[in-house]
DNA sequence: TTATATGCAAAAGCTTTGCATGGGT
DNA sequence: ACCCATGCAAAGCTTTTGCATATAA
C-alpha cells in the first residue's frame, strides 16, 4: 500500500539487526521481509509462521525469537490482544491506531493529530517522557 | 479510596448478577467484594485467587469464571497485558486510562477530559459506535 | 427439587527454553 | 574458527473445560 514505507522500514529495520550483532539467517530476513510488505496492519507470530512455512523455511521457536528481537530494537509494535500478541512495523512516520468491529472482528487502523496531541498534553501533565502508546477502540461500525 | 464509589458499583453489581439469574454463590460474592475494595485499579486473576485463599474459600476455576461472568455484563473492565489479563472495575462515573512507569512498572491511571473529547471525535469521524476504548501509556516518570 | 456454583484435575493455547546441529562472517 | 541462528521437542504459564459434588432459591 505504501511501497517506500517498506522499503524505508526493510533497510532501517536490515542496518539496526546487523547493528546490533545479529546475523542475516534465513528466519529472521524472512520475517523482516514479511512484516515490510505486509506487516503495516497487525499480523501474529501464528500468521507469520505459517506464511513462512509456505516457503519452506521457519518454525515457532525461531519466528517468536525473530519478532522478540525485533520488537526489543524497537522495530516492531505489539498489541496484546485476549492472549494473542500481534506485531506490525514500527514506523515513526505512519503512526497510527486501531479499531475492532465487534461484529465482524475487522480491525480498522486510523490516525489523528488532536488525538496526539491531546496524549501529549496528558503525558505532559503526569511528568511522563512517553516511549510509546497504544489506542484501541471498540465498537459497531454503522 | 472512594468508599461510595465501592458501595455504589458492589450493589449495582449484585443487582445485575440476580437480574441476570445468578445465585449468591460465596466465590462470586468474594470476588465483587474483593474487587469493590481493590479493584479500583488493575488486579489479575492470580492476585484476586490468592486473596479469596486467604479466605479459606476459591480455586483457580471459579475466579476466572466469575470473573468472566462479571465482564460479560459490563461490569469489570479487562486489560491485556503480554499474557495476563487484568481487571478493574467498570465505574462510568470514574474513567480513567494507565500509564505504565517502565522503570518500576508502577501503573499510574488518569483521566482526562480533552482526550475523551478527542476520541468521540476519532469514533465520529470513523462511522463507529463505540462501545469501549483503551489508552495505554508506556515511559518514563520524571 | 432443580438449576446454578464450586473444586479438582486435566486439557488447551500461546509462548519460551534446552540442546544439538547448521550457517554467517 | 567463532559465535549466532535454527529446529525440534519439552517445558512453562495463564486460562479453559469436564465432571462430580455441593448449594442457593
Amino acid at each position: 500500500v505504501d511501497p517506500e514505507a517498506r522499503d524505508r522500514w526493510l533497510e532501517h529495520a536490515q542496518r539496526r539487526a546487523a547493528q546490533a550483532g545479529m546475523r542475516a539467517g534465513a528466519v529472521r530476513m524472512a520475517v523482516m521481509e514479511l512484516l515490510a510488505r505486509d506487516g503495516q496492519c497487525l499480523i501474529s507470530a501464528a500468521q507469520v509462521t505459517a506464511r513462512l512455512r509456505e516457503g519452506g523455511i521457519g518454525s515457532t521457536a525461531s519466528v517468536y525469537r525473530a519478532l522478540d528481537q525485533l520488537h526489543a530494537l524497537g522495530l516492531l509494535r505489539r498489541v496484546d490482544e485476549g492472549r494473542l500478541a500481534r506485531y506490525e512495523i514500527a514506523d515513526p512516520l505512519h503512526h497510527h491506531h486501531h479499531a475492532v468491529d465487534e461484529r465482524t472482528g475487522e480491525i480498522v487502523s486510523f490516525s489523528d493529530a488532536a488525538l496526539e496531541a491531546a496524549i501529549e498534553a496528558v503525558a505532559a501533565r503526569l511528568g511522563f517522557a512517553l516511549s510509546s502508546h497504544d489506542v484501541v477502540l471498540r465498537g459497531q461500525r454503522r
